[in-house]
DNA sequence: CGAGTAGTTGACATCTCTCAATGCCGGTGG
DNA sequence: CCACCGGCATTGAGAGATGTCAACTACTCG
């Protein structure tokens, strides 16, 4: 993870307009959760035994996007809900004059797609940042298990509940709060996440360059990176391009937490 | 609608700390959906004739609450979802400085506390910002019903997903827009609910103060401020304390749709 | 080796915040 | 009844934070 390399990014993410909207072709293995090493993370985080075999009348296809290529675009019609299984994603929104907002970014056990439920289409686009899988989960097979078998009726709400709880914090964070803050929140949220999937907490590598971290956080990229700087020589953390090394995550999370001002 | 008074808001809303806490009595009176004059923009939007009538099977709670009375507070057990009524809530998070980050401001029609579906707790608070009234509905029983009634299933995501996309445009705004632009989209957005609802989309009386809005927006107070005095010279309103009055809603709606930069 | 992209840094511009003063209004108490 | 007080809103001046523009480096790709 740490040491992960980025290849090919640079050439497939800035392909001429019109080549970036192929789809990746729909890899046909299947896939089910009872056996998924993701399942205490995902979809079936939570549910019991029976329920969790009863997910498996559910098979997923899995689906492989290259770096750079585009999993659903806004205003695309909404079917599946995808969960990743490894790489990364970003979710984005658009403005009609063409200013970009990041609205998250999807690692390993992450569900995306959600927004599509309320108008049939999605309402932001997603696209991965590294190459990624993801298991493709048909949103009417869903709710229809969901109606044959009680207890899992919940499922598919409390997803969503915990999807407006994630936009919660970054309403939070973008309403309220100062760069180097953002920036504190950003890097503890990750860490916590890749701490959950057994990763290091201190070390990681960034998926996304200094400009997508700025439209999600609401700030240019000179001023995460002016950011980056100011951590580092306050001696919390070690940049090297998107090399983290939090050298002091106590202090990252003081200054995230309190901050009266 | 427009000419409203708000005779005992003050008094009501600054009692010392401890006194605001306060439930409202819950008022035993019944309420059924079928015979709402809402239903069409609340809950049972979109629903079919037959389901509306099941939707009959659970009657709800009604509940007054006078302004500067919280419904829930971020913590309390989630047992209800709630549909306003009649009157003007907000909810807010809370951070643990004390920074207050205002997360929506809710109509008649509109429903509020689905943000404790994930955790059983409530993320927000929600508070009433003039006398209003609250369908309480309980989400257990909404989704025992869901299960017996097919077709009904998909009612609690939907109206969850469209809470997901509300606060996309929330984050949108946070995110990329600068401070009139964000005042000129909160002016439009409740614009337009108040048109749906019947009320004049160009005159209204707003239920928040400034430091609210500003809240809501991400911005100062006195930004807000400024930002009302700019549109008003610049001819798009007229503003008297929370009166307001949309004397160009065209050029609002070109200021903010395109603003290419 | 040249071109293009990502990232960092500096100088300066601009926007928003902060602090302070003022006016207005309604409610309260003398 | 009227003076006063507190909360809300507006406005100005100056401070501070972030954005803008530009230069430079490092790296990768062709």
């Amino acid at each position: 993870m740490t040491a992960a390399t980025e290849t090919t990014v640079k050439t497939v993410r800035f392909l001429p307009p019109g080549a970036v909207a192929l789809r990746a072709p729909a890899a046909p293995v299947k896939t089910q959760c009872s056996t998924c090493h993701l399942r205490e993370l995902c979809l079936p985080a939570g549910m019991s035994e029976v329920d969790l075999t009863r997910l498996d009348q559910l098979s997923f296809t899995r689906r492989k996007i290259k770096a750079g290529e585009t999993l659903y675009r806004e205003g695309d019609k909404f079917t599946y809900i995808y969960a990743v299984r490894s790489g990364t994603l970003k979710s984005s929104l658009m403005l009609s004059d063409g200013r970009e907002q990041v609205s998250g970014f999807h690692i390993a056990g992450e569900l995306v797609g959600l927004d599509g439920v309320a108008q049939g289409r999605h309402a932001s686009a997603a696209m991965a940042l590294e190459d990624s899988e993801v298991c493709a989960i048909s949103y009417a097979a869903l709710t229809e298990l969901a109606v044959s078998t009680s207890g899992m009726q919940h499922i598919v709400s409390r997803m969503m509940s915990r999807e407006i709880l994630r936009e919660h914090s970054l309403m939070m964070l973008l309403g309220s709060m100062h760069a180097e803050e953002r920036l504190a929140a950003f890097l503890l949220n990750l860490s916590q996440r890749y701490a959950a999937r057994g990763y290091s907490d201190r070390e990681f590598h960034l998926r996304m360059s200094r400009a997508e971290i700025g439209s999600y956080l609401g700030m240019k990229l000179e001023t995460v990176s002016r950011a980056f700087s100011a951590f580092q020589q306050q001696g919390m953390l070690e940049v090297d391009k998107r090399h983290i090394r939090i050298t002091d995550l106590e202090e990252l999370k003081r200054r995230f937490d309190v901050r009266v001002h």
